[in-house]
RNA sequence: GGGCGCAUAGCUCAGCUGGUUUAGAGCAUCUGCCUUACAAGCAGAGGGUCGGAGGUUCGAAUCCUUCUGCGCCCA
């Protein structure tokens, strides 16, 4: 067999993918196995893959493929949601580029053509590109939150939710955004300091007196203004109170008003009250029952109800640069001074949020939040890192109602329906229902008019937030509504969810909610939430930045074991992961490594026997000795990944690969040139091989699969993704040891290999001091040998005495003298020895001073009083050994 | 303004309910090697007193207080 010295992942992975789907590996159906089930966080339609993505699915896949390793019958059910907004841009986009129209020329029915058209064509990508990582989904399964019996779910609840009155219809201030035309929720707006100004402004008094200052950041805003407010106890403004002032530039009269939530301090201590255009200011005008003047258009313009002609039709902000020259002029702009302050953002497209007043519906969230809020507190719900309890917990119990119509037209429409014959915004009747067939009914109950007909309706215009369809998502994959007998019994509550913790609120929150009110059930056991992927500077990856590596193009260079690798193997549970190339780099060694590892062993000739009896006893050491270790790594590894450690099990898997496997098992075992190896340890080392390829599937399972496939011959339905993950046994802690202290005398010697300039194919005579301990080592069977051959020695005996020209050096605390054939620079050996014998005797000098403290003895636990004498002994025996070897170098200098 | 979290080697992080040798790993660094699996490699080495101060304790990186710095969420 001829293997290429390098592993070629392009070469295995397409295969080994088609391989599994051939073999169905990634579909599941109900049966008798315990089930594991996840979720995909449904990633945009409109969204291709990029490093969240590649970071949250590994992980997923990483515990889906240890599940069915586990024999749980693994689904993972994959998908997207519809993305209202970001998609209806989209569309928006494409139907004037490609098509020449815009959204105003068409109707709602042929936009949802073309938008179906688009999805069609462009949407659902990512489910490709997860295939190219090794994604395990059942795609069988794919979920589209827009699919028939998806859609007919989110109606049902919409109608669910609005009979128990937990949703209603209000006028509210809400967050507008003015360039996608529409409301957000508030999770959809994204607040951070901006550098503003802060207009100084005298109104003057009705009477002619000076009137009073008010500082605002939005002068444009001051035509929509009803009153002044300042705070009762502010003896600055008391005489003013109940006087009017004026409006500059329009001189229109408004009150001055007493009210508490003014802050003394801030500005001028006088707030101006415009309830159209700031929340605070509204609830400030229904104590006072002011009046409510809107100036702003829906997109973001002045509107007509402002009195000042010239701001008319300009953009807000440039109303404000209009505003400076026009309040200079008219003598009342006091001053203009700098100001950091938080603005609001939308999520979506950016453009500052105008606060507004608005019809819109909503959610009643504290009649969903008991159950939700006491899942995560009592853990019945794990979240993984248990630190984010805290941010949800806040989150939960400072909810406000959610808003969740929006302008659109890509999403699922508000099943709600209202008279023609009443005025837009203005409907006394409100029919809900999930056809308009039903509301129909409805309609003809509640007016007692008969003769109501489907003509005498019109639907709600807007759909749902994107939000309102995907907190579904955990029941609706599995159809639970229409059949809470079927596949969701088995399947629900879902194993894990797994998602990027900046989506908790959002999704997390919501889901839960949404399992408890419309399952009674927790929709997951437990929530991992993964960090940020950021750049080596810590910034979030973004495409504005231009920082974020092509995924697929990272695949392309080190394959998707060697980019699962890199992403995992620095991303703890909730911390941010600070992405780097160079990981992936090391990922892609690793399978290298791995390969090389398969290419020497296959290259072996077998003989039925070992050459000798010195090999025979050195190679079943090896065995044993990588037998227990293997059982030690399988049940740390149980350890961890139940833990969803996932970083850290890598990690030991790859160390134990890595060095233990790679660097000292099959060097100890290696035949020498041209000579065979016994079958024993060849089948030995398969076996071991083999698991190993297992233990490590999850992570990389391209190269693993391969592996597994070269080792052995396979019959038809053997495949490493489909093995069994082996039950540790207890291992053999003594042998262990054993081989360790072995492992350091080879490195010892090593060392003095280096420092001396010994050349490795000179073989070197070694002694070792003649104890018990010296005689229990040397005695177990192979130790000797394989020390012998790591180490490359003549002999390795025992020694009564000290050795002459020779350099010694402690493995344990055992003393070992290395001779040479060269003069022995005692200078430089003194040195060495001192420097050591320092540590080891500052080390004895700390133990005894505890030892010496009768209340250590007295109260410390006698294990551990136990333990400091053991460490005293050794530590004692460590110094004598050493200064007896300083005064040997005394003697012969 | 309210709340949460973090601070351990050059970098990224482990170190769980205080005690298994005066702190571990990976990466990076340094030294020597193209040794017949792998230079995408091999063998070895150096490096921190655990942000500052105080306290609890026989004993603290680990618990408490406080200061400093950083990050995040909410308003």
């Amino acid at each position: 067999m001829t293997l290429s010295t390098r592993y070629n992942p392009q070469e295995t992975e397409q295969r080994w993918y088609q391989h599994w789907l051939d073999n169905n590996y990634f579909h599941s159906v109900p049966d008798d196995r315990e089930p594991f089930t996840i979720v995909i966080p449904p990633p945009n339609v409109t969204g291709v893959l990029h490093m969240g993505h590649m970071l949250n699915n590994t992980i997923q896949d990483i515990l889906i493929r240890k599940a069915r390793l586990d024999g749980k019958n693994a689904c993972w059910v994959p998908g997207t949601d519809h993305a209202s907004i970001a998609t209806e841009a989209k569309v928006v986009q494409w139907l004037r580029k490609e098509k020449n129209l815009r959204k105003v020329d068409i109707t709602r029915d042929q936009f949802m053509e073309y938008a179906y058209q688009w999805k069609d064509k462009y949407g659902g990508i990512i489910l490709q590109q997860l295939r190219r990582l090794g994604a395990s989904c059942d795609w069988n399964r794919t979920a589209f939150t827009m699919d028939p019996g998806y859609y007919s779910d989110v109606i049902r609840v919409f109608v669910d939710l609005y009979q128990k009155d937990k949703l209603y219809r209000g006028l509210r201030m809400v967050n507008w955004d003015p360039e996608a035309k529409t409301v957000l929720s508030n999770e959809e707006v994204i607040y951070k300091e901006e550098q503003s100004q802060f207009y100084h402004i005298r109104y003057k008094g009705e009477d002619g007196s000076e009137g009073v200052v008010i500082a605002t950041q939005r002068p444009e805003t001051i035509f929509a203004d009803v009153a002044i407010a300042v705070h009762p106890k502010d003896e600055r403004y008391q005489s003013l109170v109940g006087k009017n002032v004026l409006i500059p530039l329009i001189n229109r009269a408004i009150p001055v008003i007493a009210d508490e939530y003014v802050d003394i301090a801030f500005g001028t201590g006088a707030l101006k009250i415009t309830p159209a255009h700031d929340p605070n200011d509204y609830e400030i005008g229904l104590r006072h029952n002011l009046p409510v003047i809107d100036t702003i258009a829906d997109d973001g313009r002045i509107s007509e109800a402002c009195t000042y002609e010239p701001i008319v039709g300009l953009d807000r902000f440039d109303a404000r640069k209009h505003m400076k020259p026009a309040l200079e002029e008219s003598g009342c702009l006091v001053k203009i001074e700098d100001y950091t302050t938080n603005i609001g953002r939308s999520e979506r497209t950016n453009a500052v949020v105008e606060p507004k007043l608005s019809l819109q519906w909503f959610v009643n969230m504290t009649s969903l939040r008991e159950p939700a809020l006491k899942a995560v507190a009592e853990e019945e719900i794990k979240f993984y890192p248990p630190s984010f309890q805290n941010l949800y917990r806040n989150w939960m119990e400072n909810l406000r109602d959610w808003c969740i119509s929006r302008q659109l037209w890509w999403g699922h429409r508000i099943p709600a329906w209202y008279l023609k014959s009443e005025a837009f915004n203005k409907e006394t009747y409100i029919f809900v229902a999930a056809s308009a067939e039903e509301a129909l009914e409805i309609a003809r109950q509640q007016t007692g008019n008969a003769a109501l007909t489907l003509d005498d309706l019109r639907q709600d215009e807007d759909v749902l937030d994107t939000w309102a369809s995907s907190w579904l998502w955990p029941i609706s994959v599995f159809d639970g509504f229409n059949q809470p007998d079927g596949e969701i019994k088995y399947y629900y509550p879902t194993s894990l969810l797994v998602t990027g913790w900046d989506i908790i609120f959002f999704w997390v929150a919501r889901m839960i909610m949404a399992g408890y009110e419309f399952k009674g059930q927790r929709p997951f056991n437990a929530v991992y939430f993964t960090g940020m992927v950021r750049d080596k500077q810590r910034r979030k990856m973004s495409k504005s930045l231009g920082n974020s590596p092509d995924a697929l193009q990272l695949i392309d260079d080190y394959g998707a074991d060697g980019v699962r690798y890199g992403l995992l193997s620095s991303s703890p549970a909730g911390g941010d992961l600070l992405f780097d190339d160079k990981l992936c780099e090391t990922g892609r060694n690793f399978c290298n490594k791995l390969w090389n590892a398969l290419r020497l062993v296959k290259g072996w000739e077998i003989a039925p026997q070992a050459v000798d009896s010195a090999t025979a006893v050195n190679n079943q050491l090896a065995a044993d000795w990588l037998h227990q270790k293997l059982q030690s790594v399988i049940s740390q590894l149980d350890e961890l990944l139940a833990d969803y450690r996932l970083s850290e099990a890598l990690m030991l898997l790859y160390k134990f690969i890595w060095d233990d496997f790679c660097s000292w098992y099959l060097e100890m075992i290696k035949p020498g040139f041209g000579q065979p190896i016994d079958q024993t340890t060849y089948d030995r080392t398969l076996d071991a091989f083999e698991v190993m390829t297992t233990l490590l599937h999850p992570f990389m399972p391209f190269v693993t699969e391969e592996i597994w496939h070269q080792l052995r011959d396979r019959l038809e339905g053997e495949d490493c993704i489909a093995g069994h993950w082996p039950a540790a046994t207890v291992s053999d802690a003594a042998l262990i040891n054993k081989v360790e202290e072995a492992k350091s005398v080879v490195s010892s010697i090593r060392e003095i290999r280096n420092n001396k300039g010994i050349k490795i194919k000179d073989q070197l005579s070694v002694f070792v001091q003649d104890t018990p301990a010296a005689q229990a080592l040397l005695g177990t069977p192979g130790i000797r040998e394989m020390i012998t051959k790591m180490a490359n020695l003549e002999k390795l005996e025992t020694s009564t005495g000290e050795v002459t020209n020779s350099v010694s050096f402690l493995a344990g605390a055992e003393k070992f003298f290395v001779v040479l054939n060269q003069q022995i620079d005692h200078t430089e050996e003194r040195e060495r020895l001192l420097k050591e014998l320092a540590y080891h005797q500052g080390f004895v000098n700390s133990v005894e001073k505890k030892l010496s403290n009768e209340r250590f003895v007295n109260s410390a636990p006698a294990n551990v009083v136990e333990m400091e004498r053991k460490k005293l002994a050794d530590g004692q025996a460590k110094v004598k050994n050493l200064e007896e070897a300083l005064a040997q170098l005394g003697l012969s200098s």
